[in-house]
RNA sequence: GAGCCGGUAGCUCAGCAGGUAGAGCAUCUGCCUUUUAAGCAGAGGGUCCUGGGUUCGAGUCCCAGCCGGCUCACCA
């Protein structure tokens, strides 16, 4: 019989014997006191004396993280809420049905309740001498082993829960990634933005270049796009008079996966009338600084091993960040940027604008290391901007980058509608030279426009890569808690169950 | 999609000169009333990713495939 098989009967069989003690297997609520970690940060300074003299009786729960039995007493830590706290269980000091269940029946991994008193040990260890102990559920398998954590990679994405349980800085990663979440909530809500839902499924998809996923809708029978951006329907709202709307939530893009890309991803994407380019990259410069702060508690930030300041935010346009971040000997004088000669000798792409951004994508954007806004980007790659006055080769719009990322994306939008239309005629000849990616006409979205957008500006944040900045993580598959990964083989754990609970007399 | 690296016990890993498969933790049995990587004595546990090939003999060498990681390409 495999171990794992074993384990499975050994287990099955304790759960019958602790049953059998007058324990539920699988309890049922159980109202502590306080958290481990509320415990641990009330009592960490109370010296051993002042407990004894003054007891203080707790309830806790928690799964046992390790356990160190002696002939008629005990100890064992119980973790919860990432950390934990030591537990004592003495023969002569707790009901004898409760110090069998400790002694014969409890294994790492199970979920325990325990009601005692505070003490320290001899060591000075915190800890809780057990006068009860309430069984709340077992763990049938193994749990992972408790110096090296579980540290394989497939497994740590595919059983995130173990991950979640063996490797504290992995609760903390994700801990942090909520705060960010709600601290960007909370700045927005605070400047009159409100949080609306639109369609994930769509019939056209656009906002973005990207190639989409595609679904079927059975009653309808229509094919719908995962949307690949929120961004034309949050424009809808704001011709309806939701002047400042915000979205949080996933978008689909079906293309490679990468340390920095992954099928879905969430966005935020914000939207402000009456507003430009120029607002938004002073809001974004506190929102970002904001941020950091509450989801870290410092606007300077350490990435693999860099300082990042998110409390000055650089700002270059793009042609000037060419010049400036430009690498070796060969750096272009501002004439080059509009010369086709120097141009196409660094770029393949069919129009300026277009190499200007392939050069910069190219030989700048993982130089920029430091929070660093770029703007005025070719009008070519931007068919939902407005264009820069007196400059009608460039738009009004910026992208937020750090540690070599892309993390935001920020324009004042295009609201002429005849403009819009040329643009999107201008991408459907893309698209029918071949490129999947270029923006489909979406004619309801104009016809929203043809009502009348106020002058607006719009940005989106990538949520995912934020989290990565913020928690120095490497890969965007740390700050997801489900990455998406080909699936496993069927397990066969059912029928191992089925087996397991025949022979154990189920 | 391409290149490089990896897949051995539940977990973390060793084994490479081709010769019956190893350690620590975890598990099981026994001892142990302040331990904490508890300790001591004993025991069990393996489709060495899969399939071919070379060989008297393959975890080890060769080929193909599967899964994963990293780098690159596309993209945010």
């Amino acid at each position: 019989m495999s171990l794992e098989d074993e384990i499975l009967r050994q287990r099955l069989t304790r759960t019958r014997e602790i049953e059998a003690l007058g324990f539920p297997p699988y309890g049922h609520r159980f109202d502590y006191s306080h958290t481990i970690p509320e415990i641990l940060a009330q009592w960490a300074e109370t010296p051993a004396e002042e407990l004894d003299r003054q007891p203080v009786r707790v309830r806790v729960a928690g799964r046992i993280q390790t356990i160190r039995r002696m002939g008629k007493a005990g100890f064992a830590h119980l973790q919860q809420n990432g950390e934990r706290l030591q537990i004592y269980v003495r023969r002569d000091t707790t009901p004898e049905a409760d110090f069998t269940l400790y002694k014969k029946l409890l294994d790492i991994g199970d979920i325990i309740g325990v009601e005692g008193r505070l003490f320290r040990t001899r060591t000075g260890e915190l800890s809780v001498w057990v006068e009860k102990l309430y069984f709340l559920a077992k763990t049938l398998l193994n749990m992972p082993e408790k110096w090296h954590g579980l540290e394989d990679v497939e497994t740590r994405y595919r059983q995130r829960y173990l991950d979640l349980i063996a490797n504290p800085e992995v609760r903390r990663i994700f801990i942090t990634r909520s705060r960010i979440v709600a601290s960007l909530r909370r700045q927005l809500e605070q400047r009159g933005f409100i949080e609306v839902e639109t369609p994930m499924m769509q019939p056209i998809y656009g906002g973005a270049t990207a190639r989409p996923f595609v679904t079927h809708h059975n009653a309808l029978d229509i094919d719908l796009y995962l949307r690949i951006a929120p961004e034309l329907y949050l424009k809808r709202l704001v011709v309806g008079g939701l002047e400042r709307v915000y979205e949080i939530n996933r978008n689909f893009r079906n293309e490679g996966i990468s340390t920095q890309h992954n099928p879905e991803f969430t966005m935020l994407e914000f939207y402000q009338a009456y507003a430009d380019y120029n607002v938004l990259m002073d809001f974004s410069c506190e929102l970002l600084e904001r941020t950091a702060v509450d989801a870290t508690g410092s606007s300077r930030v350490v990435y693999q091993g860099q300082e990042l300041d998110f409390s000055r935010v650089q700002r270059y346009r793009l042609r000037e960040a060419l010049i400036e971040f430009w690498p070796g000997g060969d750096k272009p004088r501002p004439e080059n940027l509009a010369d086709p000669d120097w141009l196409n000798r660094h770029s393949t792409k069919p129009t300026p604008g277009e190499q200007l951004m392939e050069i910069f994508e190219e030989k700048i954007e993982d130089r920029l290391v430091q929070p660093t806004i770029i703007y005025e980007y070719p009008v070519e790659t931007s068919p939902l901007s407005k264009t820069k006055p007196g400059d009608p080769a460039f738009v009004e719009r910026f992208e937020i980058y750090a540690a070599g990322m892309e993390i935001a994306n920020a324009y004042t939008e295009l609201n002429d509608p005849q403009e819009q239309r040329r643009r999107f005629e201008a991408q459907l000849e893309l698209r029918a030279r071949g490129d999947e990616e270029a923006h489909q006409m979406d004619e309801d979205y104009l016809r929203a426009m043809c009502y009348g957008l106020p002058p607006t500006a719009g940005e989106g944040i990538g949520i995912d890569r934020l989290a990565m900045v913020l928690t120095n993580s490497k890969s965007i598959r740390e700050v997801i808690l489900f990455p998406l990964l080909r699936p496993e083989p069927p397990l066969g754990l059912a029928e191992r169950l089925r087996a397991a609970e025949k022979e154990t007399g189920g």
